[in-house]
DNA sequence: TCAAAGGCGCCAA
DNA sequence: CTTGGCGCCTTTG
């Protein structure tokens, strides 16, 4: 027992960096569609606590097949972070759009597809 | 083991 | 709108 061997100590076989990833991708499935949700908010969704640059890298960083909605991930404020021109930012906009949320000037509008877990008192 | 750098979003002025 | 600073987590030597 107290054995600590240094690489991976997680009884299912998956490093902790691969733990978080999954919780990332979890919690970022987690996501319904025509819904959007910030790096900070999907972070400690995530329980990585403020970790929002870290999800933002892990999202640029994500497999080819991931099939996450890695386009409902957006900045604080309901700002798209990837610029318009660009592959990415472009098919962003056009994955949002084609799930009915309306994309103005790289904004979004969070009063209406900022997703809200449970909490609805405010 | 400890230390430092990197990288990115968030907030503020 | 732009710029600066912040703080945070991850990765590498």
């Amino acid at each position: 027992m107290a054995e600590k061997p240094s690489g991976n100590d997680d009884p299912s076989g998956l490093s902790a960096a691969e733990v978080r990833r999954t919780a990332l991708y979890i919690t970022l499935n987690q996501v319904p569609t025509g819904t959007v949700i910030t790096y900070g908010q999907l972070a400690d969704l995530a329980g990585l606590g403020r970790a929002a640059r870290w999800v933002g890298r892990t999202l640029s960083q994500l497999p080819e097949g991931s099939s996450l909605p890695w386009h409902r991930v957006i900045a604080a404020g309901g700002r798209l972070s990837l610029p318009a021109g660009s592959v990415s930012g472009d098919e962003q906009r056009a994955r949002l759009r084609a799930e009915g949320i309306t994309v103005q000037n790289n904004r979004v509008d969070m009063r209406r597809h900022g997703w809200r877990p449970i909490e609805h008192c405010g």
